[in-house]
DNA sequence: TTGATGCAAATGATATGATCTTTGAGTGGA
DNA sequence: TCCACTCAAAGATCATATCATTTGCATCAA
């Protein structure tokens, strides 16, 4: 009956997830972070029952999940009122895919950009006194793959180690918060990547820099490792720079 | 030893919302932070109904919200599962809240602390060349007002205006990233007041130190702002650490 | 014995309608 | 003018029912 459904639709990124919840949730999530929903707007439950056409269950489980990141406040007698920005929750990874998503993409790549330019080095300077034999080779190891992979112009596999490269160093950072910031820079690196912002030869420098990071940690040398990290975040924001100047031209954004 | 100051009391921290979503939300995420319920057990809906004596929507509500902070998983014939600390949602505000309620406190502390130290140089640094005329010299006073609460040896006051110091520096950074980090911090600072691990003194160097930084930023010297917050991280970072030394047992304040 | 197949219970997902509670706004008297 | 009271709108909660999916297990064929 059906046409043959391929299933290769496998977006890592959007999950797509099926169930009236995470539609619903989706289109609300995107209209406000896309601001088609503006801060101080007013909704009500029975409104989006019938714009979405499901039931009161579904609406409401969708509002709870969106009060918790601060999108929304619900009052009595008045009904859902859209929260403005500076109350959302923009770690929430959520939050980031919607905003990533969204005519604001620039200004949530500067900010991770900005992020972790602050808290790599750091990551790096812990990991240094905190990793293990065993992973420390492997990231060595990784930063050579790198350069292979630099030198081969293989741009996809290249992408994939970076990733994992700086997943390593901040798991090795021994921090949980940093960790989670990982998901946030992979985000980043993908959308570099997909906006064709990656020189397709990277920098000689960058590949150096890598090894440097991977070598300093191995030695437990903090400091050299955090000044190579350094470098590396100074590289990558340069290349950012280039990026949401040439993109928002018209953009002299960021009304609080 | 009452401060005169009743209106201050309006615990931030503390909402102790009423209804009965945030009250069993609050339960059950307290439970789960404080691992009185271990990742991988499997709750089921109508047993929390029975539990809290609530109806199925509550529960089901507030089962979305764990969900989307990565608490829980719901799964068809098997249950709600609870999920292991790696894929909480740990910038999660409100897991913050729990976590540092729970018996993982210092952890938590550790982690924001190590945060604060990466973060602040850096938002210190993009301060000072994107800081607006009056609000450095707002923050020059600022710094003022600390020394003079120090020198006084007013405790209370003191707190308050360090929050509202480091909070000025992340909002002047412009990223709205770091601003939200500020609510960690206030955490952090008034966590280290009540457990008693502020100097009455506050040391004559960190006095001086938020001078310097206000003044670098003031006069746009980023670098030198930078390291200026960097020494001041390193202290708090020191005495964080003498915190957490010192409580490998003894602490047990888990009073309300 | 073993593996594929299919049924049915368990459990979450969704729907629906009713009742309770809060609160903004209108109203009227002092 | 101003305060207290009333009313109704809208969310909060509840109770119940039905739908949909997963998975354990029994059945049956090779």
């Amino acid at each position: 009956m059906e046409p043959s459904s391929p299933e290769v639709a496998a977006a890592p990124t959007l999950p797509a997830e099926s169930g009236l919840h995470a539609r619903v949730l989706e289109h609300l999530g995107t209209a406000i972070c896309g601001g088609e929903l503006a801060p101080g707007s007013v909704l009500n439950i029975d409104e989006l029952v019938d714009r979405y056409a499901v039931s009161r269950s579904v609406v409401r489980e969708v509002l709870r999940v969106l009060a918790s990141i601060g999108f929304i406040e619900a009052r009595r007698r008045v009904g859902v009122m859209i929260r403005p920005a500076s109350a959302w929750n923009v770690f929430d990874p959520q939050v980031i895919r919607w905003r990533l998503a969204s005519a604001g993409r620039m200004a949530q790549l500067r900010s991770i950009t900005e992020l972790r330019t602050a808290v790599e080095p750091h990551a790096a300077y812990l990991a240094a006194s905190r990793i293990g034999r065993d992973e420390a080779s492997d990231l060595v190891g990784l930063a050579a793959k790198m350069w292979a992979a630099g030198e081969a112009g293989d741009e996809e596999r290249f992408l994939h180690l970076d990733i994992e490269f700086h997943r390593r160093v901040l798991v090795a950072s021994g921090n949980e918060m940093f960790v989670r910031l990982q998901e946030l820079v992979a985000e980043v690196l993908t959308g570099r990547h997909k906006h064709h912002l990656m020189p397709h030869h990277p920098h000689e420098q960058a590949l150096q820099m890598h090894a440097d990071v991977a070598q300093a940690i191995q030695r437990r040398d903090g400091e050299r490792a955090r000044r190579a990290m350094v470098q590396l975040m100074e590289q990558a924001f340069d290349e950012m720079k280039s990026l949401w100047e040439q993109t928002a031209l018209p953009d002299r954004s960021k009304a609080e």
